[in-house]
DNA sequence: AATGTCGGCAACCGCGGACAA
DNA sequence: CTTGTCCGCGGTTGCCGACAT
């Protein structure tokens, strides 16, 4: 029963690849192509290697068209906008950037995006983050960073809006790439919701994945901890008229991004 | 100059869904 | 329907060069 056994780990070589080994790789999926099985490769072309270890360098390193080397301020916004919208779902971001691999980004983003978005190691937390920000828990931006951040990115600068109630009240600057995708990814799901909702009032779906898990520090358990679930009491209570505004842009702005994909958000929900 | 620390990146690991037998 | 493998993905590790002490 099943399939034939997988490539003997045991005869199988690890660690970087040498220019030979790149060059036998090369020629071989050059000449025969992958033929849809990875595990039969390595022994076809000649190389002790797993067949995954020769995906990997295939598609991280050797196939054509892949881009090495610095980001450009646009792939970093298009990183951000979606990390906050669908999460660490490298590879669905890499789809939206010709020439980047999903490790590519991946490292990009944990070595220095990261580090470039939120600054210094904050005293007072962002209160609004999805489950994609979730991992960065401790490096979550003070007001002061956001400012700092917004100030030194310049990037389409707008009117802040004052976001009230929220334990500690202060303005968010839409400005900032953070704060921005932040509230578009809130807003993006709270509509989401609208539409499947019949009474407005049901967080239900935002806590079925890891994924789509939420929380608002306005709305807070017994313990201080944030409730996972309760972006309704902010969106409902609190916000307003602000509430309709953040739709609307944070639509326009995964449309924008996103164009005919962004109807498959609906799946990440 | 030697040693320690940090950051960037390539590669590996383990998991889950899809699929073949 | 069950079992076992393949494939692709995200998380993690470990190597290596740069920089600091």
């Amino acid at each position: 029963m099943g399939r034939a056994p997988c490539c003997d780990k045991g005869g199988v070589k690890k660690g970087p690849w040498s220019p030979e080994e790149d060059a036998k790789l090369k020629h071989f999926i050059h000449k025969h192509g992958t033929g849809g099985n990875w595990i039969a490769l390595p022994h076809k072309a000649g190389l002790r290697r797993c067949g995954k270890s020769c995906r990997l360098r295939w598609l991280n390193y050797l196939r054509p068209n892949i881009k090495h080397g610095d980001f450009s301020e646009a792939e970093d916004r298009i990183i951000c906008t979606l990390f906050a919208t669908i999460g660490s779902r490298w590879s669905v971001i890499a789809a939206n950037l010709p020439g980047r691999t999903d490790n590519d980004i991946k490292n990009y983003w944990n070595t220095k995006l990261k580090k470039k978005l939120f600054g210094i190691v904050p005293q007072t937390p962002l209160h609004i983050h999805h489950a994609g920000f979730s991992s960065l828990l401790q490096v979550q931006p003070t007001p002061s960073t956001l400012l700092h951040n917004c100030s030194n990115n310049n990037i389409n600068q707008t009117p802040a809006t004052s976001i009230p109630g929220l334990g500690t009240s202060y303005s968010l600057g839409f400005s900032n790439t953070t704060t921005t995708t932040c509230l578009t990814a809130a807003s993006v799901l709270q509509s989401r919701q609208n539409r499947s909702s019949s009474d407005g009032s049901s967080c239900n779906q935002f806590s079925r994945s890891k994924d789509s898990e939420f929380n608002y520090g306005g709305a807070r358990g017994g313990n201080g901890e944030p409730q996972i679930g309760n972006v309704d009491s902010y969106f409902y209570n609190e916000l307003g008229d602000e509430k309709q505004k953040l739709i609307d842009s944070s639509e326009d702005i995964a449309n924008g991004l996103l164009g005919s994909n962004y109807s498959t958000l609906d799946s990440f929900f």
